[in-house]
DNA sequence: AAAAACCTACCGATCGTTCGGAAATCTTGT
DNA sequence: ACAAGATTTCCGAACGATCGGTAGGTTTTT
């Protein structure tokens, strides 16, 4: 589904790659939009233990937005991340199952926001936006979901502490 | 299908929008697949038109910089660009059609890339890796289109300047 | 023996696509 | 200026295939 595309993956086509009819299959599951919502679940559930949860232990905001910046491209790198591509279908959920979702990535925006507001407090900040600074900084991490399969070339731990460089020198003063 | 996906949108929706049965529309089209074809090829041609052409009329590489974040943010915001979201469907494409796709996204970002080369010549550029760069680059601007319209308070001026302001400042030393 | 897991077979709906013909439009001869 | 013919545009109807989902029964596990 993180290939294809939410409309282009057949219950069948799941069914097989786990190894039951779909029939079968559908004694496990509601429904193919309650799939969709349990994966997306599952993807800030990851998220919130692999990255949310290690950063909010860390007091200096500087040394917090790196970590998160380290964790979330990490987390893509070794696929425990993967299923955060399919938020870009999150069209195909009811609305109160986007709501949900929505709060969650909001949670994660807040997140950001507040670690660059403590930097400003700091006057470590450069003069920008924190908003669209925020945004641009967690697009930049993942938008690597989409492009590294291309460049699989890249070293992993070059393309975590370039990521953070990049991100960094954005938002700091340096 | 900028909304709903390639695999959410039948030929029948795409029909009623413009006004034809579908039968009526495959008299203009040769298939949905050659369709989604014809409007990636439409969206690179409406990149070089808005964006890469005025571009290089421009000599000094980190004014040409500065013309690419703008004229692609702008393009973006304006709608012109609106197809280049129907990239990330271009895995329903047949092979041959996908390699003349990713010629011209590669010659984009070829584009990037060398104008980083000669500010790096200048001194002007940041200890980085200057492909992981250009892409990091172009993702922060191209990702705008996936989430403005959750965020259309914010001024379109604003984001162009502030956009500007983060990939010059995560890129150049300043 | 109770419960959970799984399958075969099928449902109505919709998918992309095609075909023959009807309108509508354009071109041409006079 | 206008009718005749040619072309383009569009539609109704249908095609085989596949979609998400279900009913009922069989196998496997507890």
């Amino acid at each position: 589904m993180v290939q294809k595309g939410y409309g282009g993956t057949s219950i069948s086509d799941i069914a097989q790659v786990v190894g039951m009819t779909k029939a079968g299959l559908y004694h496990h599951i509601a429904g193919k939009q309650d799939l969709l919502f349990q994966i997306l679940q599952h993807a800030h559930d990851e998220m919130e233990r692999l990255v949310i949860e290690p950063a909010k232990q860390v007091g200096d905001p500087e040394r917090r937005l790196i970590e998160i910046t380290r964790r979330h491209v990490r987390g893509i790198l070794d696929g425990g991340l993967e299923f955060t591509l399919l938020y870009r279908e999150r069209h195909h959920l009811d609305d109160a199952q986007q709501e949900t979702i929505a709060l969650r990535t909001r949670a994660y925006l807040a997140l950001v926001g507040a670690t660059l507001q403590e930097l400003a407090m700091e006057g470590k900040l450069r003069d920008l936006d924190i908003q669209i600074g925020t945004i641009h900084l967690l697009k930049t991490i993942s938008g690597i979901a989409d492009w590294y399969p291309m460049f699989s070339e890249i070293d992993e731990d070059h393309l975590v502490e370039q990521t953070v460089n990049f991100g960094l020198s954005a938002i700091l003063k340096r």
